[in-house]
DNA sequence: TTGTATGCGTTATCAG
DNA sequence: CTGATAACGCATACAA
């Protein structure tokens, strides 16, 4: 039996439980990191000492001598509202759940002024705090990000891409979200499909509309610019913009609007119009909001799963600190959600019971 | 000009700035520390070399030679809605802007079942991880936080109390919230004070209370029990409450509300009842939210600012950290919020001009 | 399979 | 005012 008094302020050490246990620090040390050549006996005897006394590994110690670093730091923007933000509560959640699932730990830091100027970035690397960095919300301000395209700090970028500067990610696949929508409203046989964009600057409504014009294309519907619009992800501004779509000479029997919020708009406006969705027009959203199974009829839409891929942002980040490097951009599928909204076009219809003639002018 | 090759991956240390300068390790550690016995000369010296180099001190090292850490972990109730609640994310707003203010680190935490379980809130202490404590959104339920109750770790609770439990915190003075309400509505000359609580299981809406009934006392008004019922921090169920209060043979001239929602609560009432506020009745409410500067009338209320509590809890517990112990228990003072919805009684109008007697039947 | 010895990058106690 | 030198607690190359 061995003094043991101080089991709490001054903490005890690997020292302490390798004399209780009758060992060398080694095995202990061994034991705790799963070092495979150690008896099941010595194992055993070691594990019970470290449970009785309690023993928890000094992580400072233990991170000098292994050049290691289990902490993640998340970078937000510098906004007011960021806490309080839908998208950045659930990426949060995401990100939080996966680096606990991990057994890492969670570093909150915004990107302010000084964070930047001060490159406090890097120094966290620099001072070794941190073991790699998830970037969250970044801009195309965002340039200083460039000094971690060279790799030597393991570095993702959350849901966005930065023009020019190859930086590790993993991001919904909008693309793929323009061209499934577009499809869908294909297969169910429409041909007069338009689309309302977000804001043009952003990458996320460019690139959905690029995978709507391909959708398009590859069923060699051809272009019709007049179909095309933008909303700036605005709902009043897409409400104005559906009535001058609905006024043109052919009206389109679809639309797709880049956001479900936008896609609130066009229901406003067609509701104005007494136009009924999906009989007379079919609609899809854009990004599954909550309040998207609500409305009425229940909104179709494209699913990209922040919290999904956030929790995929973590396991790249962990793979770039642990050595396992590929693939450095990763794309997450968008998932269609086939609710009210979407249904076969009027104009089918019509063609099938073409004998009943009143029911084209409905919509007049 | 000696050898500087990696100076990013390998990290420099402070053995390098030494060489370097010309001096030994202890004298660079001295001016990094701040430590007067240094010449300006050599200070001067040391710090071009080291922002020369872009040396950054290892943290790991230094907390472990040193024995501090001035990590900060912030625990979270496990919510689903804690990152896009309002509150929490006000208070996570005054916490993340004082750490850094600081100079400390806040690493996130949620109070899951495991973290409770398997004391991992005493192991981060223990593997010396953290520095200290925060604890936000604590329920009656979290007994086992008596753990820091013998202050051994520094441990402080954001704007709550655990009865029976003796713990470090910063906590809006409810209490006197209640008071300053009443006694606003006594100066103006309100007699007939009606309070609508929050549930009693609160702390919050008791203290409330207690300060609401110690204004009346004070100023020698009676007791009447038919004035005080329970809204349990309901919108509706406070608009009921309010009708029935009206309804009383002696309705009262002015409405306290726990909270400023079941303020709303009785506004609704009122507005059903064509009883004007304030000239009818005065309506005080009791958390001053962003929406009560813009109901009609604009609310008066009772601020309880959660982003500066939040902050004084950051300052409380550096000081336990750091060991400036005393006061232990911070209270911050509650503000009144005078806006529109206050105003003198009815009565006292009458009585000035009681010639016109038509006004008293108004609100029959 | 286990033990010995050294290093990780600081801080801090002594001398000088 | 400055410089050796010994901790700090752990990981790990090398021995045994």
């Amino acid at each position: 039996m061995t003094k043991k008094k101080n089991n709490k302020r001054q903490g005890i050490t690997i020292e302490r439980v390798a004399a209780e246990a009758g060992v060398s620090k080694t095995t202990v040390s061994f034991v705790l990191n799963n070092n495979s050549s150690i008896s099941e006996k010595t194992r055993e005897k070691v594990l019970k000492v470290i449970s009785e006394l309690g023993y928890q590994p000094n992580t400072n110690a233990r991170n000098l001598s292994a050049k290691t670093n289990q902490t993640i730091s998340l970078v937000l923007p510098e906004l007011g509202h960021v806490f309080e933000d839908q998208y950045f509560a659930r990426a949060l959640s995401g990100i939080y759940d996966e680096i606990e699932a991990e057994d890492y730990r969670l570093m909150l830091k915004k990107a302010s002024y000084e964070f930047a100027l001060n490159k406090e970035y890097i120094n966290l690397f620099l001072r070794k705090e941190i073991g790699g960095m998830l970037y969250l919300g970044s801009t195309l301000e965002d340039k200083y990000l460039k000094d971690f395209a060279d790799g030597d700090f393991p570095f993702v970028l959350v849901n966005s891409t930065l023009e020019g500067i190859e930086l590790p990610r993993v991001i919904a696949d909008y693309r793929g979200a323009g061209a499934i929508a577009a499809r869908h409203l294909i297969e169910l046989g429409h041909r007069r499909i338009a689309h309302i964009s977000g804001s043009w600057s952003t990458f996320s409504a460019r690139e959905r509309q690029f995978g709507y014009l391909k959708a398009l294309a590859d069923a060699g519907i051809s272009f019709d610019e007049s179909l095309i619009v933008e909303g700036h992800f605005d709902r009043e501004e897409t409400r104005r913009a559906t009535k001058n779509l609905m006024s043109l000479s052919e009206p389109p029997t679809a639309i797709f609007t880049s956001n479900d919020v936008m896609a609130f708009g066009v229901l406003d406006a067609l509701k104005e119009m007494s136009i009924s969705v999906p009989k007379d027009v079919s609609l899809i959203g854009g990004d599954n909001i909550e309040a998207s199974g609500l409305t009425v009829p229940a909104l179709t839409s494209v699913e990209q799963p922040i919290y999904e891929i956030a929790r995929e942002c973590v396991r790249l980040l962990i793979d770039l600190i642990e050595g396992n490097d590929e693939p450095k951009v990763r794309i997450w599928p968008s998932k269609l959600i086939i609710r009210e909204s979407t249904a076969v076009p009027h104009e089918n219809k019509i063609e099938k019971r073409r004998n009943i003639s009143t029911e084209l002018s409905t919509r007049k």
